[in-house]
DNA sequence: CCAAAAAGGCCAGTTACGTCA
DNA sequence: AGTGACGTAACTGGCCTTTTT
C-alpha cells in the first residue's frame, strides 16, 4: 500500500489517496488487517494492538480505526483542544508553531497567552457562527480531520457517520473542562479510547432548563446551546438524547408501578368475587327464593355497581344460644341476595356457557 | 417526475468512565 | 486501598424522513 499525502499551505482540503498494492507486500500485520476495507493505514505506536483489542469490528469501527483512532490519526499535530501548550513544548515539533500561526483563527494567534478555556470559547463561538454543527474547523486536529476527503476503495467517504466519528474524536480530546498533558502519552493513547467528560453543574442545569422548554432541538438551538455552554453541538445532541431516554425510562417505571397496583387491585377483586361467588352458591342452594323477587325492586348501587334494593334493609343477627343457628331475617337475606343478583346472573350465564 | 443515494435525526441498546458508599 | 453499584456521557446500529442527485 502506498500513501499519497498532499499537504498544502492553504486551507484547501487536499485529498488523501489510497493506492492499494497487493496485501502480501504489506509487512505489518495491521496493514494486512485493515487495508481490506480501508486503504489507509498510518501506524503510529501501538495501533495494531489497539485495533485488535477493540473487537467492535463493524463498519464504523473500521472507518473509525482508520480515520480517527488515536493511534492511527496523525499525531503530528502541535496542539489541539485536548493538548496543552506544555505538551507541545514537550513534544517539540518545531515546524508546528508556524502552522499554528498560519491556521489559527483571528483572536487565537496569541497562542500561549490565552488559556485553553478562553481558546475553547473562541473556537466554539466561531464554530457556531460558521454554522459548522459537526465540526470544529478552527482546531488543528479538526482541520485535518474534517477537511481531508478520505477515500476507501476509490470511493469518497464522507457520510454523516464519518462526520460524527470525526467529531467524536474531537470530543475525546476534551470539552473545555478537562485538559491534561498526560492524555497524549502512548499509554494514554491506548487507554483513552473514550474519555468520559462530566458536565459541570451549571452546564447540566442549563441543559435541564432548556429541556424543560423543549425536549428536542433544532440545529439552531443546538448550536446556540453549545455555544452558550462551551460544549460541542454533538455533546448537546447526545445530552438531549440521553435525557429523553431517561425521561422515557422514568415514565416507564411510573407506568409499571401503576400497572402493578392495578394488577394487585384486580387480583384482590378477583379473590373477593370468587369468595362471594362461593358464598352465593351456598346461598343459592339453601335459599332459592331470591329468584322470585320482582325485578322492579332491583336497583343498581352507584358506588359498587351492584344490584340492591332501593329501600334500606336492616339486618338483625342474633345469636341466642350456642345451639341456635344464626337467624337472618328474610329482608336481610333479600338484601344480600339482591346485592349479588347481578353477579349470580353472570355466574349462571357462565355456567351455562360452560 | 421518479428512483436511488445521501444526509440527518431519533431511538434502543450498549459501553465505559467517574463517583460514591 | 479495593470494590461493586449507580448515574451518565458517549457510542453503535438501525429505522425513518427529507433532501439531493
Amino acid at each position: 500500500m502506498e500513501l499519497a499525502l498532499s499537504l498544502g499551505g492553504d486551507n484547501t482540503p487536499k485529498p488523501i489517496l489510497f493506492l492499494e498494492k497487493s496485501s502480501s507486500s504489506s509487512s505489518s500485520l495491521h496493514e494486512n488487517k485493515v487495508n481490506k476495507d480501508v486503504g489507509f493505514c498510518m501506524v503510529l505506536g501501538k495501533s495494531c494492538n489497539e485495533v485488535e483489542r477493540k473487537k467492535r469490528s463493524k463498519k464504523h469501527q473500521e472507518i473509525r480505526s482508520s480515520s480517527i483512532d488515536p493511534s492511527l490519526q496523525l499525531d503530528l499535530i502541535p496542539f489541539s483542544h485536548g493538548v496543552s501548550y506544555n505538551t507541545c513544548s514537550k513534544l517539540s515539533f518545531p515546524w508546528l508553531s508556524q502552522n499554528l500561526a498560519t491556521h489559527e483563527p483571528a483572536g487565537l494567534t496569541n497562542g500561549p497567552a490565552l488559556d485553553m478555556t478562553n481558546r475553547m470559547q473562541l473556537v466554539v463561538a466561531e464554530e457556531a457562527e460558521e454554522g459548522a454543527a459537526l465540526s470544529s474547523p478552527n482546531s488543528e486536529i479538526s482541520n485535518f480531520q474534517m477537511n481531508f476527503p478520505i477515500y476507501r476503495n476509490g470511493k469518497l467517504i464522507n457520510t454523516k457517520r464519518d462526520q460524527c466519528e470525526r467529531d467524536r474524536d474531537n470530543n475525546r480530546w476534551g470539552n473545555g473542562n478537562n485538559y491534561s498533558c498526560s492524555r497524549i502519552s502512548d499509554e494514554e493513547l491506548d487507554a483513552s479510547a473514550r474519555k468520559k467528560l462530566r458536565l459541570t453543574k451549571e452546564q447540566s442545569a442549563f441543559l435541564e432548563e432548556s429541556f424543560k422548554e423543549h425536549n428536542t432541538l433544532n440545529p439552531k438551538q443546538k448550536l446556540a446551546l453549545a455555544k452558550q455552554l462551551n460544549l460541542r453541538p454533538r455533546q448537546v445532541e447526545v445530552w438531549f438524547q440521553n435525557r429523553r431516554a431517561r425521561t422515557k425510562l422514568k415514565q416507564t417505571e411510573v407506568d409499571c408501578e401503576y400497572l402493578k397496583k392495578c394488577c394487585e387491585t384486580l387480583t384482590e377483586e378477583n379473590k373477593r368475587l370468587h369468595k362471594e361467588l362461593q358464598e352465593l352458591r351456598a346461598l343459592k342452594s339453601s335459599q332459592p327464593f331470591y329468584m322470585q323477587l320482582p325485578a322492579t325492586t332491583l336497583t343498581m348501587c352507584p358506588s359498587c355497581e351492584r344490584v340492591a334494593t332501593t329501600t334500606s334493609v336492616t339486618t338483625t343477627t342474633t345469636t341466642t344460644t350456642p345451639a341456635t343457628t344464626t337467624t337472618t331475617t328474610v329482608a336481610a337475606s333479600n338484601a344480600v341476595a339482591l346485592h349479588n343478583h347481578k353477579l349470580i346472573s353472570v355466574m349462571t350465564k357462565l355456567e351455562c356457557t360452560n
